[in-house]
Order: structure tokens, then sequence, then C-alpha cells
DNA sequence: AATCTAATTTTGTCCAATACAAATAATTAA
DNA sequence: TTAATTATTTGTATTGGACAAAATTAGATT
């Protein structure tokens, strides 16, 4: 079948473009018809290749589309001008001294240094200020310096995965208490974001609910699924903000009128940072410590 | 924008469909024209409604596709010959008794008794021992169980969650030595079992490597730039059995031009199992064991 | 000015029909 | 048997067109 290996001399085909900038086959094609942007070469049966700069400006383009802007207003601007556009939104102030500590290391790729920072911060303040504080510190800070384009993809993705030791490091040694609510934790298909799913998990395990963790993307009918099977009362889905809101807020409903009704709903994440009108039945929860506040409610409830 | 709701009392549209049974849009069309199924209701614009029904039904198709069996013959079969078929393709062998009762347990849904099993396997057999064993044992038994369709999806997610749990407390209670070679470990783009990539690295952290691990899904220019970043020794790359072998090879390749020469590329995983043709400057690892000797030859080499 | 409403433009997704190469199966030759 | 050809199946890509939801602009009313 036409497995069309994927690259050919530097140059991308439309399914490696489509997976690696998240621009669906179609979007690609209607973008070039209307914009003349991406325009890209062909391989001898009129196949699209794409070049790599195509592919770091269709980045760019996302990034900024997902901020607000227009794509035909930005399409045909080149990388450099969209770079600036970029740099423009992110936040300028420094981040707490805490936390650039760890950055730097990072940035440095001092990996023991930075992974030993990461545990005395979590030795010294405790897992749950640990979450709250220096890791949604660090994933802000990290999203944004990704955003312009300050640091290397390896770098992120070295970040997650150390975070994800920890945080599972501190979950596993949380003792399995069996107490009610039984939660369970997962996103939806085309959300691949671990991080927020396991600092949820994190702070539900410290305040001893029982958690049902999945994953990332699971499919709404499996979630219909494992519901009874493992009894669950809460189940909490979580949005990055790479995930538009009217998507979230869709599979949020869809969720909801597929679950009985006495079984929660929870919605968390950046992509539901400023969601007005919120589905019928679910909750949003905005913040860790409003988590903490609805499972409280949920214990006063079910006393 | 066509953000069509995704579901209209009970029927899905195609992207709905495409996002829960992973088959392409294209595809699904290109089956309705063959095959004739799946044939969906039309909403008052043309689009394709499916039923839930013919969801599932696509599901146990494609679970029989990926195991060897032939579109155009079962396409027509209905859900209860296919479900037969998915059966009696199932492998009759029992696990081992130490396996069973772990597996045991989660088929129950007894999430405590399963990972209090896993804690104790790992604190009496060790790390390594461990991980050549019982995650691979579990890992191949699971794998089968659910080609086979016995298990359901959110209990392979489940998991895949705790024992990936498990791996990474093991790694971050492993002290973290400065020791050569540094290691970078990662899987490239299509490539997202996180699974096979852990063990390498625990197997690696407990024979005093020093591990670079940026998780699944590193483009191979990213991979290329973190090799000096990180003075990177070697780079071992993790495929799983669900991708091509030729894709796999294909890949070692690409990568073994783009680095110096003396920084060493090794493969490992599923897929290359029975691979022949290896790429010039590749070192294929069929087993963790045979990682092991590799890594003590390359201390040999560089004493 | 500020708020609401209606017209207009922009934009993402879907459709039909077709084409083709890689993967698989069937056939033939050694 | 094994190896090499040929035929069939199958997944992915193509063009060009259509349309509704979202976003913007223009217009009317407080």
């Amino acid at each position: 079948m036409n497995t069309n290996l994927e690259k050919q001399g530097g140059l991308y085909n439309i399914a490696a473009v489509e997976r690696d900038t998240g621009l669906s086959k179609d979007l690609l094609r209607v973008w070039e018809r209307r914009y003349g942007f991406p325009k890209p070469e062909r391989d001898q049966n009129e196949g699209r290749l794409y070049t790599l700069p195509q592919m770091e400006k269709l980045r760019l383009l996302r990034l900024l589309i997902n901020n607000g802007h227009r794509p035909g207003k930005i399409v045909n601007r080149d990388s450099a001008e969209l770079s600036r556009l970029i740099s423009a939104q992110a936040t300028e102030r420094a981040p707490p001294a805490e936390i650039a500590a760890i950055l730097d290391l990072l940035l440095r790729h001092d990996i023991d240094g930075f992974r030993n920072s990461l545990l005395q911060a979590l030795m010294k303040q405790g897992l749950l200020r640990f979450v709250t504080e220096i890791v949604a510190g660090l994933n802000q800070w990290i999203g944004e310096a990704w955003l312009a384009g300050k640091i290397a993809i390896f770098d992120e993705h070295l970040y997650s995965e150390h975070v994800q030791n920890m945080l599972r490091n501190a979950i596993v040694t949380q003792p399995g208490s069996g107490k009610k609510p039984c939660v369970l934790l997962t996103s939806l298909p085309g959300e691949k974001h671990r991080i927020g799913l396991l600092m949820v998990e994190a702070v539900l395990a410290a305040e001893g609910a029982s958690c049902v963790a999945l994953g990332t993307e699971t499919p709404i009918i499996d979630i219909k699924n494992a519901v009874p099977a493992y009894n669950v009362d809460v189940v909490v889905l979580s949005f990055s903000s790479a995930m538009t809101q009217a998507a979230a807020l869709a599979g949020l409903e869809e969720l909801r009128d597929l679950l009985p009704e006495d079984t929660k709903v929870w919605g968390s994440g950046g992509a539901l940072r400023r969601a007005r009108k919120i589905p019928h039945g679910v909750l949003l929860l905005h913040s860790l410590e409003e988590m903490r506040y609805a499972l409280e409610r949920w214990r006063v409830e079910h006393a």
C-alpha cells in the first residue's frame, strides 16, 4: 500500500505533515488552494512533498491561530515575522526564583541536577504544593518558552519524561486507600497531554480518593463501559490548551449524555479556562484547588 | 464551521467514527463504495451518520484485519460471526501461574490487588527480573488478549498506566549515576508504545548507565540535535510490533546517516524480531539480555 | 458611546469519483 | 520444496466543488 516512506530526502508527505503539525490533510490542501501556502513539491505521482521549513512555518501558524489570529491574515507572512508575533504575545515576566533555578538546570542539560532539584522540591514542599506550585509553574513557563521557540523540542520531551517520573513515583508511594469517591481519570481521543492528567491524579491520591487512571485518549464509549466495571462515582476529563474549547465542551456533553445521572462528570484543564456555556450536569474545575473543594462537597453530599 | 456536533441522536459523523475506530475517513468511504459496508444514514446535507452497531462492527473488523484477515473476506459478515472468528484465534495456552495471578486481578477490576501484586513481584524479584520476566510476560499476554478481543480497552489502558507507574518509580529510585555510556532513549514519530521504552530505561538504569529519556515520537531531526547537547554515546530506538519492520529499519538507517560515526545506534523491540538485512552500523537488540551484553561490550571497548 | 441584530466574509470539514503503488495472494518456473 | 512472476486486493492520495458554523463587519436602536 502507499506507505510512502514518510520522508524522502528531507521531504515529508502529507500524512507525515498531518501527524507532525496537527493540521488535517483536507485543511492543508484547502490552504494551498486558497492562500497559495503551503505549496509543496510533488513526487513522480503528483503526491505532495513538504519541506522542513514549510512544516516549521505550519507549526507557527497553528500556534498563532490557536491564540486567536485568523489564517487569512497570517498565512502569507514569513516565518521570521510569525516568530515575532509569537514572542510579542509571550508573557515577559520572569518566573519565580524557585522555578527559574530548576529551569536553568534543564536548559543547561544538567539532567542529574534537574532531577535532583525536582526531587528536593518534592521532599521539601510535599506532594500537594509541589504539584500546584512547582509543576504548574514549570508547565506554564515551558509552554510559553516552547511557543516562543526558546526551548528545543528534545528539552521539552525530557522535561515531560522527568515530571512524569516524579509524579508517578509520588502516586505509587501514596498508600492506596479504597476510599470514596472512586474517580475515573482520562482524556478523550486527540488529547495527548499526560502531565495535566497526572497532576490531577496526584492530587486525588493525596486526598485519599481511589483513582482509576486510564491514561490519555480513551474513546468515549470505553469510558462509558469502564464506569460500571469499576463502580465509578466521578469521571474527570482533562483538556490541555492545545485542544479547542468547543471540542472539549462537546466531548463533555456527549459523555454526560451517555452516563447514568448519578455519575458526576468534571472537566479540567486549560482548554476550559474561559468557558461560558457549561453543558448541563457538568462541573468545570478551573484549578486543582477547585477540584479539592469539589471532592469535599461530593463527600459531604454522600456522607 | 462544520463542527457537526459529533453526535446527533445516537448517530455519529464520520470524524467521530475516525476518532473512535481508528479507520480514516478515506478508508470508510472507500469501504462503503467497494463492499457496501458501512452504509451510514445521511443528514440533511448528505453527511454520513453512522450508528453505534456499525461502529462496533468496525472495531471488530479492525481487530481481525490487524490479525491478518483480509477486509474483502470479512466486511460483509455479521457481528456475531466476527466475534466468533475473534475468539477462535485466541491463543489457548495459559500463562505461567505467576503472571496468571496478576492478570486475574486486573480482569476482576481489583485495582488495589493488582497494584499490590505488581509491587510485591518487584520487591521479591528485583528490578531486572521483574522487567524481563513479569512485565515482558504480561505485555505479551495482554497484547494477545487484546487482539483476541478478550480484554476491554479500558483494562488495557489501566494496565499500561500501572506498569508505567511501577517502572517509573523504579527508575526514579535508582541512584542517578553519572556513569558512561550516556544513552539517549526514544521512539520515532508514529511509534506510541511507551512500555517497551520504559523497560529498556529501567534495565539501563539498573546497569548504571546514564539515560536521556525523551519519551515517544521524537522527530529524527530532534534526536540528531539532542546528541551533541547531551554528549550522547549511544542512541537506542524502540519499535513495538505494531510498527512494520520496513519502517523500523528505514528509520534506523536514516538516523545512522545523520549521526557522527562514533555515536552508536541500537534498535530494539518486537518489530525487529526477525529482521535479516541490518542497516550498516546499526546493532539490533533482540532481548533485554542482549542489551546488557552490548552495554558490557561498549564499556570494554571504551575502557 | 454602547448594545443588539442582521448581513457578509472567512474558514474547516465533507463529498464524489478517480488513480495508483504497496501489500498480499495466486501462479508458474526452477 | 523454494524462488520468481503475475494478478488481485487494499490503503492512501488526488481534484474541484459544496456548505454550514464561526467570526467579522455594518447597520439600527437604545
